[in-house]
DNA sequence: TTTTTATATTGCAATATTACAATATAGATT
DNA sequence: AATCTATATTGTAATATTGCAATATAAAAA
């Protein structure tokens, strides 16, 4: 017991929860508002922006990576690291169905 | 430490991160895929749906709502949990906000 | 009123997450 | 080559999450 029974549920639903669970962490939306802010992927002083210590931004860093919400590479003692459009449009498109589809319900019973 | 630094970022950020989180687990995703299929609100076999003891589901209803993304009042022995259209809402104009910055950007270095 | 039915709460064990100090790594600079 | 700089990894402690058995609760049905 408490590990999560991933393999009980369907594959979007997974992965909807892999994209959410990254997202589930004020620093880690953060890290991504900065991205988005500075306009640029070369981002080394995202350490800086951050009330966090340096190895705890990089453990952020590496769980957004590898729930895919940011792609990034080395390049030598700096970083470039983009958020990967492919993945915030998911979520995106998950939410905007779910939107739509409540739209269309209006049994507001609650 | 262990717990997260919550008051050291925005109270956006955390919104974010706490309707997101609470869509961090699969389970809790099945939940809101099975309250949109059933298209109705009272949802008492929500149970018989998923692979995980009573407890537990009621477990994850609990944080679904406390996280708001779900409201719900008790009914007799039966519940009426709906999904809340502000929560999903707010989720989809910040994922749709970011994927149209990312659209304007076009420097897709990584 | 007793029983049934459906959901919530409690308690607990297993696991995961969060945070950071210390250390490692590796390219850049001198 | 030695040093600097920036990021990653390791180890560890504190806390949170996940899951369920046992139990509690409360309205409905008998």
């Amino acid at each position: 017991m408490g590990a999560t029974k991933t393999d009980h549920f369907t594959d979007k639903q997974n992965a909807i929860a892999t994209l959410a669970k990254a997202l589930g962490h004020p620093a880690r939306v953060a890290i991504v508002d900065y991205l988005l802010k500075v306009d640029a992927c070369i981002c080394g002083d995202i350490v800086n922006e951050l009330p966090l210590a340096q190895p705890t931004v990089s453990q952020h860093l590496k769980e957004l990576k590898n729930a895919g919400i940011i792609k990034g590479e080395i390049e030598g003692n700096t970083i470039c690291y983009c958020l990967d459009k492919n993945s915030i449009d998911k979520l995106q498109s998950y939410f905007a169905n779910i939107s739509i589809k409540l739209e269309k319900k209006k049994k507001d019973c609650c």
